[in-house]
DNA sequence: CGATATCCTTGATTCTCGTCAAACCGGCGA
DNA sequence: TCGCCGGTTTGACGAGAATCAAGGATATCG
């Protein structure tokens, strides 16, 4: 332990942050070196499993964290079990919602995820310190929000073959984010049932139209999870852009 | 123009934000007297007919404004001309978004609406020099964020009747924020067919589903756009709670 | 190795909602 | 007063997605 504290005052950055995105991308960019000191002291890192409840819908969560790695699903539920996935959250969003209680969101692990989790009570006092930090949280939620809107016309308008183009583009984007090139192959993070609740569709419909979209050479598909995209303007055209 | 200035300093709070829903529940409730008089002398108000664009879907905007009266609609559209409303903003809601552009949104006057705008610079300062007003922007966004999330449970997983109840029960709940009793009367603020894209339907769609809401006695309408809901509790069941 | 479970695909049928078309209604100007 | 006009309602029909029901594929466990 004092070793580690020695280390970290050497480098002047704690080991747990040197190689984290959210130092560069998240919500950490806004922080100096010493409060990120201060507040690593505080943090600690964890793996959950794929199905793990991050956040409950009433619960009251004592603590924040940011996404390290893996996929988080946000998602609402009605009375009679109906349910709708509202967001997706990757590396680095930050997880939680300051000084709000939660509106109803329950967020659940959809792969594998790592997260650096700190108490409520330190982030909440960071922030009345450092508008910088506030600032982040702003761009971040106005992200969320964007995200959200651009769903909205997926879901309102587009029919449920390009709602299934939409998501194989939005995981494409979201895994590779400057990605170049016009082909891309990844995993998918969900089950044919998750996309379904994230598209307001049926998981029959969805594997019909990934059948489609196999036969119409846009994708292939090895496994059920992994997926191929040789042409991702093929892919665009088919998501009703 | 001196006369005025002096009679602002008077009375400490200037004229035209006296009576403000902005200074209560909107972001002017972050500002001193004295902020809020530097930013009066730079706010205009004006009153705009529906139909009006306030901020075009790339048209870089060179001002703010907090909404005094009306409703605005923000909408999506999709290279063949599908449409999608992703929002409605009501007083004392603040348009446009600090230090960010546009983001494929348009906003558009409803109803006859009222605002008081200031030039983009001014705010930008003054959001540097006060957290607080951040802070606000802040609560906006994220209250912004979870209206949109309750209305992507309604786009994806609803029924076309449960949907335009759905509708209306946003209305009433925003036309009338802290009624208590269980019925309400209200003018609709748009026509069916922009009901229809903000919930995803046709225009014939929602006319079935209001006149099926009629014969049931759930609502009564008069003149198109006068609706009387007798029981909030029946209409919300419709809505599927 | 076969048995079971889970997830996914495919097929047949049903039903909700979209499309197309006509009628209705209140307002307005000629 | 009439006829026109935009917004709305209503009806007939069809398409697209949901539902119901089997039938694969893959992994896990005895």
């Amino acid at each position: 332990m004092d070793i580690q504290r020695k280390d970290v005052h050497n480098s002047n950055i704690p080991v747990l942050c040197q190689a984290c995105e959210s130092r560069h991308r998240g919500v950490c960019g806004a922080l100096t070196n010493d409060q990120l000191l201060q507040l690593s002291q505080h943090s600690t890192r964890r793996t959950v499993e794929p199905g793990t409840e991050l956040v409950g819908e009433s619960l009251q969560t004592k603590s924040y964290a940011n996404i390290i790695s893996g996929v988080v699903k946000l998602s609402k539920m009605m009375s009679d079990g109906r349910q709708q996935i509202v967001g997706l959250q990757f590396a680095p969003d930050f997880l939680g919602r300051p000084f709000r209680q939660e509106n109803g969101v329950s967020a659940e692990a959809a792969t594998e995820v790592k997260v650096c989790s700190f108490p409520k009570a330190a982030i909440e006092r960071m922030i009345r310190e450092m508008p910088e930090l506030e600032h982040k949280l702003l761009e971040q939620t106005l992200t969320e929000l964007d995200e959200a809107r651009d769903w909205m016309l997926t879901l309102g308008r587009k029919t449920a073959g390009e709602k299934v183009a939409s998501f194989l583009l939005l995981i494409a984007t979201h895994a590779f984010p400057d990605n170049e090139s016009d082909s891309v192959t990844y995993d998918l993070p969900m089950s044919r049932t998750d996309i379904a609740d994230f598209l307001g569709l049926t998981m029959e419909t969805v594997s019909r139209q990934l059948t489609k979209l196999r036969a119409d050479n846009v994708i292939r598909i090895v496994n059920n999870r992994h997926v191929i995209v040789p042409d991702l303007t093929r892919l665009s055209e088919r998501a009703g852009f």
